[in-house]
DNA sequence: GCTTTAAAAAGTAAACT
DNA sequence: AGTTTACTTTGTAAAGC
C-alpha cells in the first residue's frame, strides 16, 4: 500500500519536474524570439495537451516544446520560421519538424488551422528590411497573381515571399539585394534567384535596368 | 466512378526479407562477396551489391537477408539463387527452399492532372502538407496500407504497398477522396 | 528509438565554377 | 548567375544497442 503510494508520488514528482523543465525551456525560447504572451500561453497549452495525450513518449521534451512554439506561431499567425526556432533550440530542425508534424496530427491541427497567409510573412520580412507600404502591397499583388497562376504549389512560402519582396523592391525603386532578402527569409540566394526567375518570366514582369 | 485510365504507375523499388534457413559465418561470406562491406560495429549485416540483377543485399549471420533495389519479384528470386550458389562454394548447406516475403513496393506514377496543393490540404481529410519542409502532400491509406506523396504536377510516389494490386487500390482510394471533395475537375479554377 | 539499404517525386541547401 | 551533388519526405525487413 505504502509502496504504491510512494511510487505514485515519485511519478507525479517526475511529471512535475518535466513540466517545470519544459516551461522554463518555453520561457527561454519565447523571450529570445520576443514572442507575444498569448503565443507563449498557446504553446504551453499545446504542450500540456500533448503530455495528457502521451505524445511525448519517444521524443525529447525540448523538441516537443520547440514544435509547440512553432505550432502556436502558425495557429496565431505570428510568423516565425522553423530555422529561427531551431537556432536557439538544442535539437535540430529535422527533429523539431518531426515533432511538429506528430503533434499536429494528434492534436487535430489541420493544414487549415495552421495556414499562414504569405501576407503575414511579407510584413515580417519587410519590417526587417525596412521596406515601405508600397513595396509590401506590390509584393502581395505579385504573390496573389502567382497563386492564381499555380506557381506556388509545393514551393517554400519563405522563398516565394523573399522573391516577391526582391522584385517589388526593384519595381518600386527600393532595392534590397538578393543576399538581404534571402537572409531575413532564411533561404539561400539561389532559391531567391530561382523564384525570381520564374515569377518574372511567368508573370511577364518588366524589371527596370 | 473513378477514372483511372490516365493514371500511370511504375515500380521503382521492391524490398523483401528472406530466410535461407542456415546459419552463416559472415567472416567467410565477405571473402566471396566482391563489392561488400562489413563493419559489425556499425551494422550487424554484410552489405553486398549485385550488378545483375541490380540489387543490394543485407546478409545476416542468422541466414536471413534483406534484398532491396529490385524492380521485379523475379529479380529478387534471381538474386537469392545467385547468393545461394555463391554460399554453396564456401560449404553452406541448404536443406530447404528459401522463404521470400515482399515487404514493401515503391512506385512512382502520374495522375495526369495538376493540383493546387493548398486546396487539396484544405479539403482532403487526414493529409499533411508542409511546403516549407517537403513539396508534396502526404496521404495515408488505411486499407490497403500505403502512403502516397502527391505533387503539384500530379506525379505521385506510392510506398508501403505489398503488391502492385494494393498500390493501384491505394491510388484509387486517393482519387475517390479527391473526387469526393471536388478536387479532381479543377483545371482553371485555382 | 538508432544503425544500413534501395528508389522516385520536387524543392531547397551547400559547395563550387 | 548557374551547376553539381546531396539532402528533405514516404515505407520496410534484418540484429543489436
Amino acid at each position: 500500500r505504502l509502496r504504491k503510494w510512494q511510487s505514485r508520488l515519485r511519478v507525479s514528482d517526475a511529471a512535475e519536474r518535466n513540466l517545470a523543465f519544459a516551461l522554463s525551456e518555453l520561457d527561454r525560447i519565447a523571450s529570445q524570439l520576443k514572442l507575444p504572451r498569448h503565443v507563449e500561453e498557446e504553446a504551453a497549452r499545446l504542450y500540456r495537451e500533448a503530455v495528457r495525450k502521451g505524445l511525448i513518449r519517444g521524443r525529447s521534451i525540448e523538441s516537443v516544446i520547440a514544435a509547440c512554439v512553432y505550432a502556436a506561431c502558425r495557429l496565431l499567425k505570428v510568423p516565425r520560421t522553423l530555422d529561427e526556432i531551431a537556432d536557439i533550440s538544442r535539437v535540430d530542425k529535422k527533429e523539431i519538424g518531426r515533432s511538429f508534424r506528430f503533434i499536429a496530427r494528434n492534436l487535430n491541427l489541420t493544414p487549415k488551422k495552421l495556414f499562414v497567409k504569405p501576407t503575414d510573412y511579407v510584413n515580417k520580412f519587410a519590417d526587417e528590411l525596412g521596406l515601405s507600404e508600397k513595396v509590401r502591397r506590390r509584393a502581395v499583388a505579385i504573390l496573389d497573381e502567382a497563386y492564381e497562376k499555380g506557381l506556388t504549389s509545393g514551393k517554400s512560402p519563405a522563398g516565394l515571399v523573399a522573391a516577391a519582396l526582391y522584385i517589388a523592391g526593384l519595381l518600386e525603386d527600393e532595392k534590397r539585394t538578393q543576399r538581404e532578402v534571402a537572409e531575413v527569409a532564411r533561404v539561400t540566394e539561389v532559391t531567391v534567384r530561382n523564384r525570381y526567375k520564374e515569377l518574372v518570366e511567368k508573370l511577364n514582369l518588366k524589371i527596370p535596368v | 466512378m473513378v477514372d483511372m485510365s490516365n493514371v500511370k504507375l511504375r515500380i521503382e523499388n521492391i524490398v523483401a526479407s528472406v530466410d535461407l534457413f542456415t546459419q552463416l559465418n559472415l567472416e567467410k561470406v565477405i571473402e566471396i562477396c566482391p563489392n561488400s562491406k562489413y563493419n559489425p560495429e556499425e551494422f550487424p549485416g554484410i552489405i553486398c551489391r549485385f550488378e545483375e540483377p541490380k540489387v543490394a543485399l543485407l546478409i545476416f549471420s542468422s541466414g536471413k537477408l534483406v534484398v532491396t533495389g529490385a524492380k521485379s519479384v523475379e529479380d529478387i528470386e534471381r538474386a537469392v539463387n545467385k547468393l545461394i550458389q555463391m554460399l554453396k562454394k564456401i560449404g553452406a548447406k541448404f536443406g530447404r527452399a528459401p522463404q521470400i516475403d515482399i515487404q514493401n513496393m515503391v512506385f512512382s506514377g502520374d495522375i495526369g492532372m495538376e493540383f493546387n496543393l493548398d486546396a487539396v490540404a484544405l479539403s482532403l481529410p487526414n493529409c499533411e502538407y508542409e511546403p516549407e519542409q517537403f513539396p508534396g502532400v502526404i496521404y495515408r491509406v488505411k486499407e490497403p496500407r500505403a502512403v502516397i506523396l502527391l505533387f503539384s504536377s500530379g506525379k505521385i510516389v506510392c510506398s508501403g504497398a505489398k503488391s502492385e494490386h494494393d498500390a493501384w487500390e491505394a491510388v484509387r482510394k486517393l482519387l475517390r477522396e479527391l473526387e469526393k471533395y471536388g478536387l479532381i475537375e479543377e483545371e482553371e479554377e485555382w
